[in-house]
RNA sequence: CGGGCUGUGGCGCAGCUUGGUAGCGCGCAUCGUUCGGGACGAUGAGGCCGCAGGUUCAAAUCCUGUCAGCCCGACCA
């Protein structure tokens, strides 16, 4: 009766663990492929994940590296309800804000509740409640928690949930010099995270120059399967594609420049067919056309958060597209709507496929705002729109034959584009956003009414900040970056376990011997996953524990009888012989 | 929300065109032989064929509806 067992450091029964040997069809992504085989986790319905126990142990060990750099900074943790009540989403406008991301359920009552996508609100008022003097401030709280999205589309296993871990943790200050500061501390704390996780990443700025104010920055962990774009430089330069300038080439004189002329170009309402016929009836002896040489007028609708309207062009050059988010995250708060059959129906000046600047511009006929990419500068010559169905100007140069209302950076970034501050031509890559922290300023403070009295007694609004570090993603995110052919390759700090023990043979005496051995490795304070299953071939356990990638795999075996195991290292997957008797001094070095 | 596709034991799938008592592989259980790189034999357990309605003597199969899931896109503080 008084037997006590260790059930949470040895765990004896493998199969137990939901070990698949083939993954379910459904699964393309490989963490996600891998995260099933190996048992970590287990699908619930579509976006929702249960954790297993390998799976657990590792979620355990990001949290635990996330909350000990968060306490470094002077971070303290609470934590709140999952699921909250509506006023305070009511407040800061969220509640229809986040529209149909957001989890909403009723209660007995009828009383509107939401499952917490993020906690903003929740902490501002919190500290509101207790905290009323600037001698309180600068605070740093945070939690972490299980947050709520419903996503239009999950996918990708625990990279894109319904449900996941998030840290979030926000930052009070009375001056912006505080807010300052605590942003500067947990980017510093981030990059000792991303670091400890061993993840390959980029910190890109999230803004761009456009949006102004307040600093935003991504961490963004390098991945094939990653959903964001962004650029990086050999000089090191890192951005979102929104936050990318174009470096302007210099004004060219035009005196010497030919004029314009209108040339007939039947069929060509796209670049493709213009600078075909281009090639074909105006052949240049130098090189042939190309869609750099053609103007591209793109028409679009944009929506204003009031409901009003207002149509704007914008001129690329014609080898470029429009690219939406670069083009949305510099009109933002509008939104962009394509510019429909009806728009077109209303402005009669405006000839599809043949638009040229000539009818574009506050001060033209139809008065619709007109602004260029910057490569478009004064001196540039270009075959544009005639505004006549089947025609185009040739030679119609910039600042001598037309003007815009500005400049707009809308256009594709592309590999090979130049860094706008002069580091080298920019690759594209993608990555899986893993870390935000971004200066939110007084916007909520605001909304909420949360101030507290300065030194001179009046009461002042509080300035935060909001940082947040997917947790379970990061799991994912691992094995994404960490494995072979064979399995998983777990990092050592986040290994679910420190030491795989195997078992090969069937000789009860061998088990004997291994339960003797698994203890003393413990004893040294290592967690041992222990493969004691009797029935199942060596073939079958080496293959599971290199599924589940233990940094360190033991094989207890046939060796035993002459006072030796061997030790494997799951990365490199060399093979040492250790006598069993130097074992435990050997693993902890 | 648009496009493509799939629902059949725990997992992977066949059967559906042409309606006639639900099958295969893996896994699982028992016994025996194996045992350091995914062993073998024998015997078993396990499925209201996503759900509802319809056609029919008879539906996994045909028809209608519905729900769920996957992939691509849109969306994603």
């Amino acid at each position: 009766l008084d037997e006590t067992t260790n059930e949470d450091v040895l765990i004896r029964v493998l199969r137990a663990f939901g070990i698949h040997q083939a993954p379910p069809a459904e699964a393309e992504i490989v963490s996600h492929r891998l995260m099933l085989r190996a048992g970590l986790i287990r699908r619930a319905a579509a976006g929702l994940y249960s954790w297993l126990p390998l799976g657990l142990r590792t979620l355990r060990k990001v949290e635990a590296i996330v909350r000990e750099e968060m306490n470094v900074i002077g971070g303290q943790e609470v934590r709140f309800p999952a699921l909250l009540p509506r006023e305070p989403y009511e407040t800061t406008d969220r509640w229809t804000e986040y529209g149909e991301n957001l989890f909403r359920l009723k209660d007995r009552r009828d009383n509107d509740l939401l499952l917490g996508p993020t906690h903003e609100e929740m902490f501002t008022l919190l500290v509101k409640d207790l905290y009323s003097s600037y001698k309180d401030l600068p605070a740093v709280l945070y939690q972490i928690q299980t947050k709520y999205r419903d996503e239009a589309r999950p996918r990708a296993g625990i990279l894109r949930g319904r449900e996941f871990i998030m840290k979030d943790s926000y930052s009070f200050d009375v001056t912006d010099e505080g807010l300052e500061a605590a942003y500067q501390a947990h980017r510093a704390a981030y990059i000792r995270i991303f670091d400890r996780l061993g993840f390959e990443y980029a910190i890109v700025q999230a803004d761009s120059g456009a949006m102004g104010g307040s600093a935003s920055e991504e961490f963004l962990v390098v991945s094939q399967n990653g959903e964001d774009t962004f650029v990086r430089s050999p000089g090191g330069y890192t951005a979102n594609v929104e936050a990318v300038t174009t470096i302007a080439p210099a004004p060219i004189d035009f005196a010497d420049l030919p004029a314009a002329h209108v040339e007939q170009t039947p069929n060509t309402p796209t670049i493709e067919t213009l600078v075909a016929h281009a090639n074909d009836a105006f052949a240049r002896t130098d090189r042939p056309w190309t869609g750099a040489d053609t103007l591209k007028n793109v028409l679009v609708m944009l929506r204003f958060p009031d409901g009003s309207t207002e149509p704007l062009a914008i001129g690329v050059p014609g080898d470029r597209e429009v690219d939406a988010k670069r083009l949305e995250a510099q009109v933002s708060p509008a939104e962009v709507e394509p510019f429909d059959e009806a728009a077109f129906a209303q402005y009669p000046d405006l000839v599809k496929g043949y638009i040229g600047p000539g009818v574009l511009g506050a001060e033209s006929v139809t008065a619709i705002r007109y602004l260029l990419d910057p490569r478009v500068v004064e001196g540039t010559s270009w075959i544009t729109g005639a505004n006549e169905p089947g025609c185009h100007v040739f030679d119609l140069v910039a600042g001598r034959d037309f003007t815009a209302d500005g400049t707009i950076e809308a256009a594709e970034v592309r590999a090979g584009d130049p860094a706008p501050d002069g580091s080298g031509p920019l690759e594209l890559a993608r990555g899986m956003e893993m870390g935000h922290i971004f200066q939110l300023g007084r916007k909520y403070a605001e909304r909420l009414g949360l101030q507290v009295l300065d030194e001179n007694g009046k009461l002042v609004t509080v300035t935060m900040g909001s940082y947040g570090v997917g947790v379970s993603r990061a799991v994912a995110a691992v094995v994404e970056g960490s494995h072979d052919e064979y399995g998983i390759v777990w990092p050592k700090e986040l290994a679910p376990f420190d030491v795989h023990v195997v078992v090969a043979g069937k000789d009860p005496s061998l088990y004997e011997a291994a339960d003797g051995i698994v203890a003393e490795i413990e004893a040294t304070g290592l967690e041992v996953l222990y493969d004691d299953r009797p029935k199942v071939s060596p073939g079958v356990k080496f293959k599971d524990a290199e599924l589940i990638g233990v940094p360190t795999i033991v094989v207890i075996g046939k060796g035993l009888a002459d006072g030796v195991v061997e030790v494997k290292d799951r990365a490199t997957g060399e093979r040492t012989e250790v006598a069993v008797t130097a074992l435990a001094a050997a693993l902890n070095s």
